[in-house]
DNA sequence: AATACGGGGAC
DNA sequence: GTCCCAGTATT
């Protein structure tokens, strides 16, 4: 049986497999598929090409390099545990599982994978592409997310890892979880699975019995919830309004434009409202210049995006008035006036970035 | 045990 | 539209 012959992949990380790198290519695969990640893993290690790097970088920056990858908590748990590393380990990755383990946004998959992968140690590893090829191997037919699935997918991971010299690391526990996780991905397919070029069809249990559609059971139980949301372009002269969320909130750290839901912006007048309280003056909200739709995690979301005049009156004021009310208001924490070009180098949401480049195609004339 | 995560790809 | 992705942290 040659399970390594699915390790097929030219994967950077298998390229130079130190324990950095490991690390980094696993947290930035996360929920998120390989091909995703590539380009993304390439800039960052040229960005930080060290642990000391990426425990000095700059927060904002940061970010921005994780810009469009989603989940953003995993970049700060990144950078948390690059100091951590810095102050508790000397700056080298730990090599002992319950230190791994310890270092924020590592759990249980991560910490066997960063190990088993870049030092061949024999940990086990289960996630997405494991559940589903174990699961048909040994034909569990209850779904891998209940509590006793997971140990029996955990025990039997375990059983399949081969102990291995440390040297053969094709054949070792760093081959076995990457082979295991790459047949997942490419063969063992949540649909339409390719029995046919599987090389443990002949002892998979599911394959035998034609359970593949029906094992792994369905996972997803998401509520997908529509929501709509009002984004407001204030912009005079060059500059455009935007804030930095404040920690602990969704986007901290990041820049977005003042933008609300229910049951703050139910509708227009709402958000007006809103606006006027943060900023102390009335704002009137015009033209809309675009509806964005945005699918991400379980929300289906719909963006009004509208341009948005600072004072009563100001519309018709000419550009001269509003840069003078602008200039007269004490922004509130966190909110600042930037240019297009400013922008460019701040983290913004998926949508924020597309307003932005709404913006750069606009004619200034909308905005009176 | 259930939920949040505010991104994206494949079908 | 739906499901899923080299999961973890929080409640």
């Amino acid at each position: 049986m040659k399970w390594f012959a699915a390790n097929a992949r030219d994967l950077p990380w298998r390229r130079d497999h130190s324990a950095y790198r490991v690390w980094v290519s696993e947290i930035m695969c996360q929920q998120t598929q390989v091909a995703t990640v590539l380009p993304y893993f390439e800039r960052f290690l040229e960005a930080y090409p060290t642990i000391a790097n990426l425990a000095a970088a700059d927060e904002a920056e940061l970010m921005r390099m994780w810009e469009g990858l989603g989940y953003y908590r995993r970049a700060r748990s990144l950078h948390a545990a690059a100091q951590k590393i810095v102050a508790e380990h000397d700056g080298n990755f730990p090599t002992s599982f319950d230190d791994v383990l310890a270092l924020p946004g590592i759990g249980r998959y991560t910490a066997g994978a960063i190990l088993s992968i870049s030092r061949n140690e024999a940990f086990p590893i289960l996630e997405g592409n494991t559940q589903r090829v174990f699961s048909r191997w040994i034909g569990l037919n209850v779904p891998p997310t209940e509590r006793e699935s997971q140990a029996r997918l955990w025990e039997f991971s375990e059983l399949m890892l081969p102990r291995r010299s440390a040297d053969d690391r094709t054949r070792g526990p760093a081959g076995f979880n990457q082979a295991a996780m790459e047949l997942g991905a490419l063969v063992c397919s949540p649909r339409n699975p390719k029995c046919d070029e599987c090389p443990v069809a002949s002892l998979c249990h599911a394959n035998l019995f034609g359970l593949q559609d029906e094992i792994p059971g369905k996972i997803s139980k998401v509520q997908y919830e529509s929501r709509t949301e009002i984004a407001a372009v204030f912009r005079v002269d060059d500059k455009v309004l935007v804030r930095t969320l404040p920690k602990g909130v969704r986007f901290a750290g990041m820049v977005d434009f003042p933008r609300e839901g229910p049951p703050v912006a139910s509708d227009l007048a709402g958000m007006e409202s809103w606006l006027a309280v943060q900023l102390g003056v009335e704002v009137q909200l015009g033209m809309k210049l675009k509806t964005i739709k945005h699918a991400v995690t379980r929300y289906r979301m719909t963006l009004q995006v509208h341009a948005a005049h600072l004072g009563v009156g100001q519309m018709d004021a000419g550009e001269a008035a509003a840069s003078t009310v602008a200039s007269s208001i004490a922004l509130p924490e966190g909110w600042q006036w930037a240019t297009l070009d400013e922008l460019e180098a701040m983290p913004m949401s998926v949508t924020g970035r597309k307003i932005v480049g709404l913006l750069k195609d606009a004619q200034p004339s909308l905005f009176g």
